[in-house]
RNA sequence: GGGCGUAUAGCUCAGUUGGCUAGAGCGCAGCUCUGAUAAAGCUGAGGUCCUCGGUUCGAAUCCAAGUACGCCCA
């Protein structure tokens, strides 16, 4: 039988079904009971597992886990497994944090062996701390105990054997980093590292493809580069560092050299030339990159000013536009575009050009000319002076160039277009002549290889100057003292101009929070010149959400993206396998490399340093000291000590999670994986992009027969047969290469203004912040329901705030790293709660608490549903609607559709079907009673569909339905009656038998000998299956009678036709409510009458059929159909536009205001269902001649008819139905009202008191008005039965602390006592 | 500068192939109901559908231009 249901108490709920489903291994039996079934594969991205999770990272993983929940209860085998990021400098600076390592050589001081494995303790402990919350959250996957996790990471370093279980069972022992290294594999289960060594090596597969393929090089090249952190940062990295800074900004000339200007110029040829005193006009915001300028460069197709100067008479050449330019006008009114980015206080406004020239004593333009006249100039540079100018082949010396330096590079130059053929030089911001330091800019760099000009690159790893930059040599340059030192340097050579402060977006390390300088540094890059084979198989993959443009957003990525730095000179990642020598030959330098393409591979091949790599993971230092012969030459060659991109990490896991190396056969089963999701800013360049990278590779000399077949069926997830290679082996196609089918994208979490929540400021939510607070049922559907294409406004933290959370641990007031646990208030959330889980919760309450009173029985022979009344089929029908959208949606991975659907249905439960049939619930227990076994019976399918419906949304609240509904609900005996029967305390299983009234019958259970008692004989005659947890049900499908697999294909169709009629009866109570609203008439005061009328007859018998319905809602006497209600109403008319205007055309216009004035009793036959033949005037034709009217044939579809007046009966209409309600009040109507307002006062005191629902009272009244009275002596019948009262009595002696309400319109003391 | 997207009620957003009086939720105001009580329902106020053209009998919807904002790229 039924527990009852009390407060729904979420959070408290949700504790206990997470220790259910631990304690009854309920995840394990869903695997168990899915094995071998059709497989349908996720792969997850990897979370880093470096901080403990937020609440923007649940919003993934519950899509994460509701996919899979919701295919997993359609049956299919899942892979399970989730995934940790662990290398790479997230991790890095942490971990430096935390030893207090401040810069990279302390860390080589402190030890890399010591610092990497400090890096693995930190991922493992994370690790351990989002099992634990996404278990929190219900996420369920193959997780590792976290405990385990835990025990390795304070085992790493150290030689001791570590014994654990893994999640499959299995038992393995080993040192601790041993371990770490495999976990994930494919036989022990659990989550994915990616700093596992099956992780690391497929990667040297990868780049071994590469590798023959020709794609992986060494270049030098001009990278965004952090001082600190002594490393260059990849395009993808630069993006996330931006912010605002205000630099000193400076416009400095460059003399020309004598002659030079009209040498080449046809324009200032013919104008008087001074040779003197010409300088370019050149603007910077990096004052330093001046020492290292080689060039200038101008757009040859721009108009350039000559101007001279009125304080000294020098003349300077710039871009005419410039010159009145109103310089960042727009950013200092309105910012830099985010609302942290406003103009920074205290920064002036920037002045044009023309008013720094002005405020220098004046100006005036001398002449014009294009800017392809001044190619060729020849100029001084500002810093001509330091040795590295004078540098033959620059610096570092390139031979290309050893018969040139510095300053005998300086002219000016075209700019040129970048790669969309737009110019590099534009007017604007600047001068219109930039300076181009080719060792200090990535354009710069670019344009410098192809003019053939050297390069001077001034800075060393650590940002500051090298040698041969004379005073400069030393200084950092992002520190404010080299850019002063700069500007005294150019203000003694008299090459100054102005200095200024200049606010802009400019890149930082996202970690340390320093400038970026950019510095030529030698990187290693795969060439990308394949990119349209990774756009091929992009094309085949499904971006969702559609309006998010995913696809093109990659392509646009994949167009416009450069090749891919793969290096970093770091020390916690993937140990990049390039092995090279480099050395000189006849004065050449030669640089030999090769890609190691395993473990194996390398082992062959290794000459020194195997031993000190082997027993650890392939992480450096250790692979660091195994050496390779060089076939060329013989000598040994090294690894790079460069360790790898992260995003190659997360990028190989379709391959590396899916035994692609190891068990091929295991890997086609998988491969393409089904749904991909992850939060998208950003990843279009980052996870998307590598995966498809990647993925394209890895592919590109596989064939198909060989490789795979699984692309072969791309609609069925079932595993494919393994095949014999076909004879002619064929290049895959871009379907059978993709690494996964679809993709669901979805955006960012938000405080509740729309801004990002930070950690730094306190304003990012902790997940048990929000699950304790608004439970995890509630945030899942928040998610669950919201549209990922736009970012989710989740709440606000109030971290002034602090509260405490009740956790399973017991009370708390900080998270587990010692922050304070603060408020946490969500709008959504709070949305999502009251009008989505409270009405599910009540209407399942209602439900269950009147069944125990009833003693309804589950199992009882159902009421055929076509005997059941209307508003049950009614229910029922919606409910197949349901089941089928929500079957829809979920596959189309739109869960939005499954919510609204959902929502709208749980409304239509609560709101209209136990509303309008709770009478039918509190009649007294009769056994031929049917039509309340009908209720009860519909409500119980209802609920347990809903349950199980909603299951992969709300797992929680759906299981104690579940368990209450079902588990409790088919349990038939008491379990003292059991524990008597068998002569024995009850053991797990036989506890779970006995909760399912022995549905169930244990093989192990002997017989009694008394095999003819009652309970062995119900047992025996009601085995069948009931799954123990709702997670083990099957989804619920549409049309079918019941959830087993019996064939039983007896339909309970969809009846659209009584969803329409209801619908209609729905309306006009809407219209009712709305009415009685007007009059000011409460709905407790029964009215006479309300008639109707409807042209479609179809309507009208469906508004007639439901009218008992109508009449019980709207509290009214009688309902009644007219054919019209021209005597209460008055009517208009209005064109129906949609049908007439394609009969019509242009006459419509003509139509409708013939309509307007045309009396309305001419229209009336329209009403019943007659048309009208109306004379309609076209107006003018084109040649100004009065037309003849046109005869109109209308139709009644043509016309809408509504009412408008109403004459002594109020009215209204909507949707082609009219209504009037009556408004007369009879004394019979009134003493019927005051008698409905007299229980409803009596139920209230009910209430007060606490009394249960079926105890029997004795009431007593006061009034002093003689219209009560009489209505309450004339109704006391009803009255008595309504509030289950024994005696009705007027007393006059009122007792003390009674309230007098309103009665009617009376005051009347009402107090009540319970009868003994 | 280029590409993509967005612009509808105070706020957050729907609005399907052009067609009825442009909708929902929240908020606000009022009312009702309560034997579901962490309830619930109804009604109301509130809109130049960014602007200006064009196509059409008819445009929030399609086309063009512009404005503003967002994202990406440079």
């Amino acid at each position: 039988m039924f527990e009852k249901v009390g407060d729904a108490s979420f959070i408290k709920g949700e504790h206990e079904v997470l220790k259910f489903w631990e304690q009854n291994s309920i995840f394990d039996k869903l695997r168990q009971q899915n094995a071998g079934k059709p497989k349908w594969n996720f792969l997850d991205g990897p979370i880093t597992a470096n901080n403990p999770m937020g609440v923007h990272h649940a919003w993934g993983r519950t899509y994460k886990d509701a996919y899979q929940r919701y295919y997993a209860m359609t049956g299919h085998e899942l892979r399970y497994q989730n995934g940790f990021d662990c290398q790479g400098l997230w991790v890095e600076v942490e971990v430096e944090k935390e030893l207090n390592l401040g810069s990279k050589t302390a860390i080589a001081e402190y030890g890399i062996d010591k610092f990497v494995d400090a890096c693995k303790r930190r991922v493992l402990k994370f690790a351990a701390r989002q099992t634990e919350q996404s278990i929190r959250l219900g996420y369920w996957t193959d997780w590792d105990d976290p405990d385990t996790l835990r025990l390795l990471a304070s085992k790493i370093g150290t030689e001791e054997v570590v014994t654990i279980t893994t999640p499959s069972g299995k038992t393995e022992s080993g040192t601790a980093s041993e371990l770490v290294a495999r976990l994930g594999n494919a036989e022990w289960g659990g989550s994915y590292f990616t700093f596992s060594t099956e992780n690391n090596e497929t990667i040297w597969a990868f780049l071994k493809k590469c590798f023959r393929r020709g794609k992986i090089y060494r270049g030098y090249d001009v990278m965004p580069w952090s001082g600190r952190g002594g490393s260059a940062y990849s395009q993808m990295e630069v993006a996330d560092g931006r912010k605002l800074t205000v630099h000193k900004s400076i416009f400095v000339r460059f003399p020309l050299v004598q002659n030079a200007a009209s040498q080449t110029s046809e324009v200032l040829k013919t104008s008087e030339v001074s040779n003197a005193n010409e300088f370019l006009l050149v603007w910077t915001t990096t004052p330093w990159t001046l020492t290292s300028n080689v060039a200038a460069a101008v757009n040859p197709d721009l108009d350039y000013v000559k101007l001279r100067s009125k304080r000294d008479g020098s003349v300077y050449y710039f871009a005419k536009d410039n010159l009145e330019y109103p310089r960042l006008a727009k950013e200092f009114k309105e910012g830099f575009g985010r609302t942290e980015w406003s103009w920074p206080t205290g920064v002036p406004k920037l002045k044009s050009i023309a008013q720094i020239f002005k405020e220098q004593g004046g100006y005036e333009i001398e002449a014009t000319l294009k800017g392809s006249e001044m190619i060729g100039w020849e100029y001084t540079g500002p810093f001509d002076d330091l040795p590295a100018q004078s540098a033959l082949g620059g610096v570092p010396f390139d031979p290309r160039v050893k018969d040139k330096c510095g300053k005998a590079c300086h002219r000016v130059v075209d700019g040129g277009r970048d790669f969309k053929g737009n110019p590099m030089v534009v007017a604007g911001e600047g001068t219109g002549i930039v300076h181009i330091a080719p060792g200090c800019g990535d354009v710069d760099h670019t344009l410098g290889q192809q003019l053939g000009i050297v390069g001077i690159a001034p800075l060393g790893e650590d940002g500051s100057f090298l040698d041969g930059f004379g005073p400069f040599t030393g200084r950092n340059s992002t520190d404010p003292a080299t850019a002063e030192f700069v500007f005294e340097q150019l203000k003694a050579k008299h090459l100054l101009v102005n200095v200024e402060q200049y606010p802009h977006i400019y890149p930082h390390c996202w970690r340390t929070g320093d400038e970026l300088v950019f510095r030529l540094v030698d990187e290693w890059f795969i060439n990308m010149d394949w990119r349209d084979e990774i756009k091929e198989v992009t094309e085949s993959i499904r971006w969702l959400p559609d309006s998010v443009n995913g696809k093109e957003r990659e392509l646009e990525w994949l167009t416009s993206m450069r090749d891919w730095m793969i290096s970093k000179k770091r020390f916690w990642g993937l140990a990049l396998p390039i092995w090279v020598e480099e050395y000189e030959v006849n004065g050449e330098k030669r640089l030999d490399f090769e890609v190691m393409g395993s473990l194996e591979e390398l082992k062959s091949r290794a000459v020194e340093g195997w031993e000190v790599l082997e027993g650890h993971t392939p992480h450096r230092p250790w692979i660091d000291a195994v050496k390779i012969k060089n076939p060329k030459t013989g000598r040994l060659m090294s690894r790079i000590v460069d360790v790898g991109n992260p995003w190659l990490d997360a990028g190989i896991v379709p391959f590396s999670t899916t035994q692609f190396n190891t068990n091929r056969e295991a890997w086609q089963s998988q491969y393409p994986l089904d749904l991909v999701t992850e939060c998208f800013p950003g990843q279009f360049r980052n996870w998307f992009y590598s995966m498809l990278s990647l993925a394209t590779m890895m592919m590109w000399d596989e064939v198909s027969g060989t490789a795979l077949a699984a692309g072969d069926s791309p609609e069925t997830s079932s595993p494919q047969p393994s095949r014999p290679p076909a004879a002619s082996a064929l290049p895959l196609t871009a379907e059978q290469k993709r690494p996964f089918k679809t993709l669901l994208g979805h955006r960012l979490v938000m405080n509740e203004d729309g801004q990002p929540m930070h950690k730094s400021d306190g304003t990012a939510i902790w997940f048990e912040e929000a699950a304790e607070q608004l439970g995890v049922d509630t945030m899942r559907w928040m998610y669950l329901a919201h549209n990922p294409a736009q970012d989710l406004r989740f709440g606000t933290r109030h971290k002034d705030k602090p509260v405490t959370i009740e956790t399973p641990d017991g009370p708390t007031d900080h998270t587990a790293e010692g922050l304070p646990v603060c408020e946490v208030v969500s709008k959504p959330a709070d949305e999502v709660r009251r009008q989505i889980l409270i009405p599910l919760w009540n209407s399942y309450s209602f439900f269950v608490n009147y069944a125990r009173l009833d003693e309804f029985d589950p199992l009882a022979p159902q009421v055929p549903v076509e005997e059941r009344p209307e508003i049950d089929r009614w229910i029922l029908s919606n409910l197949q609607a349901l089941i089928a959208t929500s079957r829809r949606e979920f596959e189309n991975y739109n869960t939005p559709g499954v919510c609204s659907a959902a929502a709208a249905f749980i409304d239509d439960l609560s709101n209209w079907y136990i509303r309008r049939n709770r009478r039918r619930f509190w009649r007294s227990r009769e056994a031929s009673d049917t039509d309340k076994l009908a209720a009860y019976q519909t409500m119980y399918e209802v609920l347990v569909t809903l349950a199980k419906l909603l299951a992969p949304c709300a797992p929680f609240v759906c299981e104690r339905m579940y368990q209450n509904l079902v588990v409790n609900g088919l349990r038939t005996l008491e379990r003292n009656e059991l524990v008597k029967w068998l002569g024995s305390e009850l053991d797990e299983q036989s506890n779970w038998a006995f909760r399912l009234g022995f549905k169930r019958w244990p093989e192990k259970w002997e017989v009694p000998a008394d095999n003819n008692s009652a309970v062995y004989a119900f047992a025996k005659n009601s085995c069948e299956d009931v799954p123990r947890s709702v997670h083990l049900c099957r989804f619920p499908q549409p049309d079918w009678r019941n959830d087993h697999d019996d064939g039983d294909m007896e339909g309970r169709p969809l009846d659209p036709e009584l969803n329409e009629r209801m619908a209609l009866a729905q309306l006009v109570v809407k219209l009712g409510h709305k009415l009685r609203e007007e009059a000011d008439l409460r709905v407790r005061q029964p009215l006479a009458e309300l008639r109707f009328a409807c042209s479609d007859p179809w309507r009208r018998i469906a508004i007639e059929r439901l009218a008992d319905v109508i009449e019980e809602e709207l509290n009214l006497k009688k309902l009644t159909s007219c054919d019209h209600l021209d005597d209460l109403v008055s009517y208009v008319y209005k064109p129906n536009q949609k049908a007439l205007g394609p009969k019509y055309g242009k006459l419509l216009g003509a139509i409708t205001q013939t309509l307007a004035a045309t009396d309305p009793n001419t229209l009336a036959p329209l009403r019943r269902g007659e048309s009208v033949t109306l004379k309609v005037d076209s107006g003018r034709t084109g040649s100004g001649q009065e037309s003849q009217p046109t005869e109109v044939v209308l139709l009644p579809a043509d016309i809408f008819i509504t009412t408008q007046q109403a004459a002594e009966w109020i009215s209204t209409d909507e949707r082609g139905v009219q209504i009037a309600l009556s408004t007369h009040l009879t004394p019979e109507l009134l003493q019927e009202g005051i008698a409905r307002d007299f229980v409803r006062q009596v139920q209230q005191l009910r209430k007060d008191a606490n009394l249960e629902i079926q105890d029997r009272i004795n009431v007593y009244y006061s009034a002093d008005n003689g219209d009560v009275t009489v209505a309450l002596t004339n109704w006391s019948e009803y009255l008595k039965t309504e509030t289950l009262a024994n005696t009705l009595d007027a007393l006059n002696a009122i007792p003390t602390d009674t309230k007098s309400v309103t009665v009617g319109n009376a005051k009347v003391t009402i107090w009540i006592e319970v009868a003994k």
